[in-house]
RNA sequence: GCUGGGGUGGCGGAAUGGUAGACGCACAGGGCUUAAAACCCUGAGAGGGCCCAAAAAUCCUCAUGUGAGUUCGAGUCUCACCCCCAGCACCA
């Protein structure tokens, strides 16, 4: 074999050797080293290590390694996400027990993660579903009970048929079980909860000074989703009741013309008896509930009906209108009603087209921006459709502040706008035939005509007509206007790209492409507030008509029973009268119960138990009932970096004092896919804690990278359907764990979450790589170490150690490669350069870097010496290359000192003959010289 | 649709406003070899000019999605547009 060195051997010697030393055990009470505690999101025990764990678990070793090389304390730990859904699956399938499967799988993970050489702790390690550790999952649990944070509710909740599950909002993706892909059905049952909500304006206010990636901030804040409005409420004519609202458009209160109910609104069971068509209402909620989420989103087209023979009053025009049931309108969110402004609304828009309910517009568009001396002037913006062709009138303006324009043109006194669009469009285009077939309310447009040099405010009415037929007169154009357009038939599309005019194309989106006006204006048809700025008038509207200013979130809060065996017993037991309590302390860990059956039945399994039955009953008396449900896994994994810090403790979930000095977490390296249940959960939890005292900081993560992912070879996302699964055993056979690591430092940079796809060749020309180094090795010879080299040592030292800050372990990586080409080239190889190469290339490295120590005659383990330190003389340049540009281009360079004055550069940059070229005999008019680095001749 | 992040060779990717394409893959030519693999050396963004001819060096032009702008100098900053990816999405 042509490899240079046996990777099986050194790989399994090494490792030998770092047990020995304990090498990666963390004093985490050392108090002589800065602690560092740097955490991976922690592996599902499903079986298998895939190229995923790999990168995730690997590369960061990295950087564990690299700390600890720079005198850190760090603490690098590895724990099992050991209960949930596959464990119960796999027992279903093969009636086993869960919980050996779990923990044959984890017992197989372990000797799998060793042999990629991750350098975990693993006397700190912790597993979520053993009873030592699920026994603080459930106190903490209790402490939240007992603050009101944790509690019951009947409610809506998704449901998988097929897992026979409940499942929270994050597990439904696109109204389907996210992980079994089956359409979740709606169902009422008492599930726990956990106030997330209360925290949502905390968790999305200390975001703002946490370093972490715009993209995951973003994602947080629109998990979140805060929006600011108002609650106002609409009488109900002649009762009692009132529908109250939640908008973040009350300043359009005047445009409402109807109210929305969601089909699962409270008001309507009352509702129900006096309106004069409740069997078709009761027929339209059945059919809705029936829908399942997916459904309802699916099919966007506007459904609802009305509620005949009550009616809403307006608050601010007093006017009675119309109440509907619409599941358009969501009942999860805000208060489940919505005042609907069609005019304003694309949704209430679209349901009003349908239901032919009147549109009023309240608010006037405003574009440009207003002018000194504006003349003031009336005018008409018409859209003249061809329905034949499909195409729309435009006018091509020829001159140079022309453009493509609808028809447009003034108002004369008292005319009506209708009609001085037709006398316009006949005026220009000769066109006789003419059907008017809506106008718009008025909109404002603020602009200057360079053609008349006046500036104008121009009040607009859009007017939209039909085409009769194709019968034209010669236009009458006066004179001034003759040649200056032509008349273009354009189709929709290209009208929409061609037409830039900002009113002009307010008037054409409402018309052709039937989109109401959304955006902010100048209130109208609006009572006292008409003329005023709607954003302005919005505050005094809200308290004109009694509403109250409001904030919303779409986060919900946090549903955590789950109807599961493999989980997390949820520690609370009811007494006689049905009262939730929580199992005291001293009875904690409340133990999982074996004696089950859990098999789907949509029962929780639990329920099946005999033994838990007894045991409440023996505890707590007669009447007395267990909870049956199991806690969501995500509540197992927002706390368990905690306990790491002291995963044996019996007395409390961690220690104070160690919390105090560990947390918050330095850096916490993971995937994307996690970045909003996961990290907005621990977020939460974290918080919730330090509200109790419980933990040290507000804010549990002080750095956090998404990771990307590895892709097949043929760029698509690895399946087994796919075929494009790349086993890492394979690689690791062949060449050994130190060159995959390598590879995927290599892969691309890891501090952002991008996709790189696995090529083929790449862990063998990493090994290509290493198998250099060690031949390097045998060239080894007792020369003293020439600055030059020094110097470079230095610099590469430097870049290694920066990149590795970053997570930009592949230009770190790549510097190593330029070191080694660099050393290869060298007559003599001293061994003090060859130590130094050995040391920077260790974290990347592990095992071949150890066995070069040793073969080097270095003491201990590579992975306890310090990273290199650099003489900052070293840095210091003697000479160094000018790049010479005329006029910013380059046409040379120049050997220089560094310290060079301007003159001397100059004076060498012109004895270049393609300088003298480019400067064309002519002298240079300026000269920018920055030293060490650049001379720049302006011609 | 909204929000965020991007767009650089055949590919993965590099570049504090200062030599664009580091480093590597794939590729081509050469060496070693009976031969191949392995290994080593060399080349390479595109185009052009120079030349009897070929190769190399040197030289010139164009090149970081498109178009404008700021600057002595732009992949990097500003504006507009196009495209890709991700998150959210009937959230009032």
């Amino acid at each position: 074999m042509a490899q240079a060195y046996d990777h099986s051997t050194i790989e399994k010697k090494a490792q030998e050797k770092w047990a020995a030393l304990n090498l990666s055990l963390t004093d985490v009470g050392d108090e002589n080293k800065e602690p560092y505690y740097l955490l991976c999101e922690f592996p599902y025990p499903s079986g298998d290590l895939h190229t995923g764990h790999w990168y995730a678990f690997a590369v960061t070793d990295i950087y564990a390694r690299y700390l600890r090389m720079q005198g850190k304390n760090v603490l690098f730990p590895i724990g099992f996400d050991a209960f949930g859904l596959p464990a119960e699956n796999a027992a279903i399938r093969n009636n086993a027990d869960p919980k050996e499967w779990t923990y044959k799988n984890i017992e197989r993970m372990r000797t799998q993660l060793a042999s990629m050489g991750a350098s975990f702790d693993w006397s700190k390690e912790v597993t979520t579903a053993d009873p030592s550790y699920y026994r603080w999952t459930q106190w903490l649990f209790a402490k939240l009970f007992e603050h009101g944070l944790a509690y019951r509710k009947e409610a809506s909740v998704k449901w998988c048929p097929k897992d026979q599950t409940v499942l929270a909002n994050e597990q439904v993706i696109d109204g389907c079980c996210e992980r079994c892909g089956t359409p979740v059905e709606e169902k009422r049952l008492t599930q726990w909860f956990l106030k997330i909500t209360e925290y949502a304006e905390r968790l999305l206010a200390d975001l703002e000074p946490l370093p972490w990636r715009e993209e995951i901030k973003e994602a947080q804040r629109a998990w979140i989703g805060k929006s600011e409005g108002a609650y106002i409420e609409f009488p109900i004519s002649g009762r009692e009741e009132k529908v109250k609202v939640f908008t973040t458009r009350p300043d359009t209160i005047y445009g409402a013309t109807y109210v929305v109910l969601a089909p699962e609104h409270f008001l309507i069971s009352t509702l129900l008896g006096v309106v004069s068509n409740k069997k078709e209402v009761e027929k339209y909620i059945a059919a809705t509930t029936k829908k399942t989420e997916r459904e309802r989103s699916e099919n966007k087209e506007k459904t609802g009906i009305k509620l005949e023979g009550v009616t809403a009053i307006n608050p601010a025009t007093k006017e009675e209108i119309p109440i509907y049931i619409a599941d358009y309108v969501l009942a999860s969110y805000g208060t489940g009603a919505v005042m609907a402004v069609p005019a304003h609304d694309d949704r209430d828009f679209e349901f009003a087209k349908k239901f032919d309910l009147p549109i009023r517009e309240v608010i006037e568009p405003v574009t440009g921006k207003p002018l000194p001396d504006e003349q003031f002037r009336k005018s008409i913006v018409a859209v003249v459709e061809n329905k034949k062709t499909g195409q729309i009138l435009c006018l091509d303006w020829t001159d140079e502040y022309g453009g493509v324009l609808f028809i447009g043109g003034g108002l004369e006194e008292g005319e009506d706008p209708a009609a001085a669009a037709v006398r316009e469009i006949k005026e220009e285009t000769g066109y006789k035939n003419l059907r008017v077939l809506g106008t718009l309310g008025k909109s404002h447009h603020h602009y200057y005509a360079f053609s008349k040099k006046i500036a104008r405010n121009v009040e607009v009415i859009g007017v939209h007509l039909e085409l009769v037929d194709d019968e034209r007169n010669e236009p009458a154009l006066e004179e001034n206007e003759k040649n200056r357009f032509s008349v273009l038939w354009l189709t929709k599309d290209e009208a929409e790209r061609k037409v830039k005019d900002e009113n002009h194309a307010l008037v054409f989106r409402r018309f052709i492409r039937n989109k109401p006006y959304t955006g902010n204006g100048i209130l109208a048809n609006s009572g006292t507030f008409s003329g005023r700025e709607s954003e302005e008038a919005m505050a005094d509207i809200v308290q004109a008509v009694g509403g109250e200013q409001a904030l919303q979130y779409r986060l919900r809060d946090w549903l955590v029973s789950r109807q599961r065996y493999w989980g997390c017993p949820i520690p609370i037991v009811y007494d006689p009268e049905g009262k939730p309590h929580v199992v005291p302390a001293e009875h904690l860990p409340w133990l999982l119960p074996t004696d089950v059956n859990f098999k789907p039945t949509g029962k929780a399994p639990l329920a099946s138990s005999k033994e838990l039955r007894e045991r409440v009953t023996k505890i707590f008396g007669e009447g007395w009932t267990p909870e049956y449900d199991t806690l969501d896994t995500f509540v197992d994994s927002a706390w368990y970096f905690m306990r790491y810090l002291d995963p044996q403790d019996t007395h409390s979930f961690s220690d104070v004092a160690l919390m105090k000095k560990w947390l918050p977490i330095n850096r916490y390296s993971g995937g994307s896919e996690h970045t909003t249940m996961h990290l907005l959960y621990a977020r939460f939890f974290y918080k919730a804690l330090y509200d109790l005292a419980l933990v040290p900081t507000a804010e549990p993560f002080a750095e956090r990278f998404n990771r990307g992912i590895i892709l097949g070879p043929d760029g698509a996302k690895m399946s087994k359907s796919r075929g494009n699964v790349v086993n890492p055993d394979d690689f690791v056979a062949k060449y050994g764990a130190d060159a995959v690591r390598l590879y995927l430092a290599f892969i691309g940079p890891y501090n952002e979450a991008g996709s790189y796809p696995w090529n083929l060749e790449g862990v063998a020309s990493m090994r290509k790589f290493l198998d250099r180094v060690v031949r390097l090795f045998a060239r080894v010879d007792k020369e003293e170490m020439p600055r030059e080299l020094a110097r470079r040592l230095a610099q590469t030292g430097a870049k290694v150690g920066e990149d590795c800050k970053r997570f930009k372990f592949n230009t770190a990586l790549a510097a190593l490669m330029s070191l080694l080409n660099a050393l290869e080239k060298l007559q003599n190889v001293p061994a003090s350069a060859l130590r130094e190469f050995t040391l920077l290339l260790a974290p990347f490295a592990p095992h071949l870097s150890e066995h070069l120590w040793e073969r080097l005659g270095g003491e201990g383990s590579v992975h306890q010496t310090l990273w290199p330190s650099s003489d900052s003389s070293l840095f210091a340049k003697n000479e160094a290359e000018i790049v010479v540009q005329v006029a910013g281009r380059r046409r040379g360079s120049v050997q220089l000192r560094a310290e060079a004055s301007e003159a001397e550069a100059l004076a060498e940059a012109l004895k270049i003959s393609a300088v003298q070229n480019a400067l064309g005999g002519k002298e240079p008019s300026r000269v920018i010289y920055v030293p060490g680095r650049i001379l720049n001749l302006v011609v």
